[in-house]
DNA sequence: CACCCATGTTAACGGTGATAACATTAAGTT
DNA sequence: AACTTAATGTTATCACCGTTAACATGGGTG
């Protein structure tokens, strides 16, 4: 990461202060991180930052790029090995995006933070429409093989399991889930949503 | 609100600050307040507030505290006219919850914020849980009344429909929904949730 | 080789949350 | 009524933060 040839000029400085700043958030468990600590981190005084970022938010944009991918990974990761079009498929989609949200807690508090940036903001809603879009395919593919009735429902669908999903994976994050029924399970959860989902309108 | 006689002593300082807090908040749609806005809004100097907060979290907690009462005002409100027991009285339910997501956007945030002290987790955790507690009896109820070999599932379906409940106003909160789908409406989406969650397992 | 500009540095500013030391008032005691 | 005490304000101050300005460095190009 620090592939200083010189003392002075750093190198790579962006690219490492942003995995610094990752590195920082995931070992505390919170984003709550000042300019200081990634800069004392990649070895760097802190003004040197504002050569790469406008910003301390625009810092924050670019690790919230990076667990944009990283809930990716997981999502590809969990559709490798099953077959298209399946419950198992959509299950494995959730279960995908809860464990991120309990794994990565702290990149999924971030990757969902309010902030100010309008214009950051469209790249994200950009790169979270590219992952809706996979839950989007994949029920679209469900519903044309097992209920092709409904087909035309697919964004709907998607929708309604995305913020179910959504929602019990935050209140989980929130740690509320099991005050409100202490045997809660969310990937249970989840699936027995799931089901109520597809089977709705027969 | 101030009702001070003596120009030195406030007299209330305590909750006009939280009032005043929970008014700064809303004027400017964010929970990113200062204690010096605060006390320059009631008149006071920044230290006064430390007398009644020790920290400028506690003060936060305070007004999470308003939120809670906020929403169950709405909650109530909701159920007001409604018969207890049928489908509308659950709709209500969510719609409040949705109803207050987006008038009262800052406290929305506000009220499912990370934040530190463990103590005062408690006390939110259980303003929440006799919210929840609100759901589940309505819940309960209809189920015993329309669907009765379904009531010991009451709890699971309780935590399941806030869930969805809770995801589509924080998507909507982060305006996720409409990214995902333009034309999406929060409350028709919960409501076809809701019938599908209570549908399920015939 | 000389220069230049990207990229670092240190110094400094305004603002923040927080603490300490002091001032004022209210309430209670004798 | 006068003195003590506790509660609750004040100003002064601290450490730290994000950010900007002014200066320093040195690798790449003319």
């Amino acid at each position: 990461m620090n592939q200083s040839i010189s003392p002075y000029h750093h190198g790579d400085l962006r690219n490492c202060a942003i995995i610094a700043a990752a590195e920082l958030i995931e070992s505390i468990g919170s984003y709550d991180i000042t300019i200081s600590q990634v800069a004392k981190r990649v070895g760097v005084s802190a003004p040197a930052l504002y050569r790469h970022f406008t910003d301390k938010d625009a810092l924050l944009t670019a690790v919230r790029e990076l667990t944009h991918l990283g809930i990716m990974d997981y999502i590809i990761r969990a559709q490798a090995d099953i077959e298209h079009g399946t419950l198992a498929h959509l299950d494995a989609l959730g279960s995908a995006y809860l464990r991120y949200a309990t794994d990565k807690k702290a990149f999924f508090g971030l990757m969902w933070e309010d902030h100010g940036d309008t214009e950051s903001r469209r790249a994200e809603a950009r790169a979270k429409r590219t992952g809706f879009q996979v839950l989007h395919e994949a029920i679209e593919l469900y519903l044309q093989l097992h209920k092709p009735e409904s087909a035309g429902e697919s964004l709907k669908t998607a929708t309604l399991m995305w913020s179910t999903a959504h929602g019990i994976a935050t209140l989980q994050h929130n740690r509320m889930l099991d005050t409100f029924d202490e045997d809660a399970d969310a990937h249970t959860l989840l699936r027995t949503a799931t089901r109520a989902i597809l089977q709705s309108g027969e």
